[in-house]
DNA sequence: TCCAAAAACGAATGGCATTCGTTAAGTAGT
DNA sequence: ACTACTTAACGAATGCCATTCGTTTTTGGA
């Protein structure tokens, strides 16, 4: 029968490893958000001391760079290889922002962070790449193309941490008569189709990026003569 | 001659108030980085001690809600009202990001606090708003339309803190040679155009998405027989 | 069987934001 | 001019934080 804690030496059973601490972490962000997620705070959750945690992580840097890749492993690229281009930008792009969505309390601590030179991030990174390439993308067009969605759906991503209405301080606000109004515009129709305000957003600024991203493929497979797959 | 050091007691003359205190955190975010950044620190280049700060200013996050008014403010909407919608919307953009990339060690410590209820920012809400409402914009899409451009320069912004080139481990990465070959390609264009590859990219995305609203708002304005000014 | 590595603890370090009590100087009222 | 209040600095203390190091115990391979 334990007594409840632990004396000093090796346990019988390890209590640690790199995946236990870092779906650990992920739990804890869930559930106290960026500001309160502390390594004390999860050593406690584990039933470990803080510095037992070292034996198996960098640091906190290093737990976030696990727990980055966790939030992002269902974003699949693989859409790539069976739609056409645009429909494919479309699927991924949603997926990706899905994934973000579903663990919004990660955002900031994540979306300032780097991005790690993980092999998933790479092979995803190279998956896209070859499927806009094929697709007719010019070469030095393809990674601005990239970083350009990306950065959409990262900036669509922090959106989800800010307050759900915008703002709506008193009844109206006397200093932004037609803002208010139309932002009230914006929360009946998403009360009426009963989806999240972001998500149309979200859906009304992708449709557009890819409509004019089609127009410019349009123009530059005519100007140039070209004729590729898709 | 003073000896370098101040007894307890108020000062003949006063050392701070908030302009100073929110001033001097930004040159030292500028200088030090997100990371570097603290409040005992500030207090030192003040020559202040750090409690000293707590009777000007509520803390470390007014601080920062000081710094973002100040890197902010050269942000006008002013161009909606002299030019049209679509114009000035890529107008607003790119003091937007440029903003930000004048101080782009603040990112981090701005892009996930929430955005603050300034007078200045609502003021900017309601030029805009106001502005695509006038050109025709149906009302529930203005704030949508506000939402994604946003956040697409936002995530733009976030894109000037990541290093300058994605990605090149080695000579090239066997795992992703299309990509790496894609990378390299824009960089070339980069340097023959002698402008930063996260510029070509801002750019290349901005123009496809105000092109891809350019044309729904032509289909909806068509659609509904509407007819309004510009 | 012995020994190095592994994996836990416990104590300590230095930094952090913030609070509180103290002190001294301006300021307003009598 | 004396008093009382407010202002704005200091100094000490609190409680949190991430991280390091030395110690202890157990495991697993030679």
């Amino acid at each position: 029968m334990s007594t409840g804690f632990r004396r000093s030496g090796r346990p019988t059973t390890p209590m640690l490893d790199r995946e236990i601490i870092v779906r650990s972490a992920l739990d804890l962000i869930d559930d106290v958000g960026a500001k309160g997620f502390s390594v004390n705070l999860l050593a406690q959750r584990l039933r470990v001391r803080p510095s037992s945690l070292y034996n198996h992580v960098k640091g906190k840097d290093d737990i976030l760079a696990g727990v980055r890749e966790l939030v992002a492993a269902p974003i699949d690229a693989g859409v790539f290889d069976n739609l056409p281009w645009d429909e494919a930008l479309m699927s991924w792009a949603r997926l990706y922002r899905a994934a973000f969505a579903a663990h919004p309390q990660t955002i900031p601590l994540l979306a300032t962070q780097p991005l790690p030179g993980a092999h998933s991030t790479v092979r995803m990174y190279e998956t896209v790449a070859s499927g806009l390439e094929r697709a007719g993308w010019p070469a030095d067009t393809v990674v601005p193309l990239i970083v350009g969605i990306e950065s959409f759906i990262l900036g669509s991503a922090l959106d989800l941490t800010a307050p759900p209405t915008m703002l709506d301080p008193g009844p109206d606000s006397p200093q932004a008569p037609r803002f208010t109004a139309l932002v009230h515009a914006r929360d009946e129709v998403s009360a009426a189709e009963g989806r999240p305000a972001a998500d149309l957003a979200f859906e009304f600024s992708l449709t557009a990026l890819v409509d004019g991203l089609r127009a410019r493929l349009a123009e530059q497979t005519a100007a140039s003569g070209d004729s590729r797959v898709r």
